[in-house]
DNA sequence: CAGTATCCAGCTAGATACTG
DNA sequence: CAGTATCTAGCTGGATACTG
């Protein structure tokens, strides 16, 4: 009974895995704010970034205007997370039918929510990551 | 002089990239708890699985008993992780030098405030999960 | 201006086999 | 029991080119 004894315990273990994931729901919200460039254009739109001018609270801002201060950011990444925040109901995507067409992004109250989670997020990387990074050279110096 | 013009642009975007990636210090953190497998060890020692007995509170668990609550994750994924996390200073990593080793992983006052977090974002989730799915599969019906 | 489409390199994570 | 080592498939993200 070789056959199918590895198959099973294979299967058995994705639906426990499964399970396991489905208990712990803080999963489907962090494939959402997990991401690199999620965090970056909530900072942006949450006017974390203050180098436009403004700073401190949320802002409408172009396409264009998320680009550049997301320098680095390709079309394809931009785009790709702007539509699935828009279609989370975290940002708004406003279309004004100017001659070569304006597009505004804004977040909604559901995003100002989501980019306060990410604060708290912040705050506990500036209260610890000294401490983590502190700890991270002390294991490396111990490690011969 | 069109050598070095596509060059200088992709070095510029490099360092604006770099430069917003520091300014929004939760990139470090994020990098941490971002992680599926992280969360996951997190819930685990914190005590959110409930499926072994105990329940609520931080609790010493060997390296199979994690691997059995988190069935799914390879030796390779769970060891990379504990050791990642205890290298931040997360976890402690105690061994009992029994005939066949022991070896116990607990939270430490850090990983439980990490924990504590994570919690935070749980909460998020369970608060609003809901209206997400329900704007996705609104947006996702009005695109035809 | 604000995208869409396509192709491809690199990294990650899973499978598998072996060890103190 | 608690790992380590190695190989590879698949997905993600970046480059590039084209469009309403």
């Amino acid at each position: 009974m070789t056959t199918t004894n590895a198959a099973q315990r294979r299967a058995r273990a994705k639906v426990e895995y499964n399970a396991f994931l489905a208990a712990c729901p803080s999963r489907q919200l962090l494939d959402r704010i997990s991401d690199k460039w999620v965090v970056l254009v909530l900072c942006a739109l949450g006017g974390d970034a203050a180098q436009t001018g403004a700073a401190g609270d949320a802002m409408a801002m172009r396409y264009s205007e998320i680009s550049r201060l997301l320098a680095g950011a390709s079309q394809k990444m931009l785009t790709q997370t702007l539509r699935a925040l828009e279609r989370d109901g975290v940002v708004t995507r406003t279309v004004t039918p100017t001659v070569p067409v304006t597009v505004t992004y804004e977040l909604t109250d559901l995003g100002l929510s989501l980019h306060e989670v990410s604060r708290g997020l912040r705050n506990w990387a500036q209260n610890h990551m000294e401490e983590v990074l502190t700890r991270r050279t002390a294991y490396d110096d111990r490690a011969s």
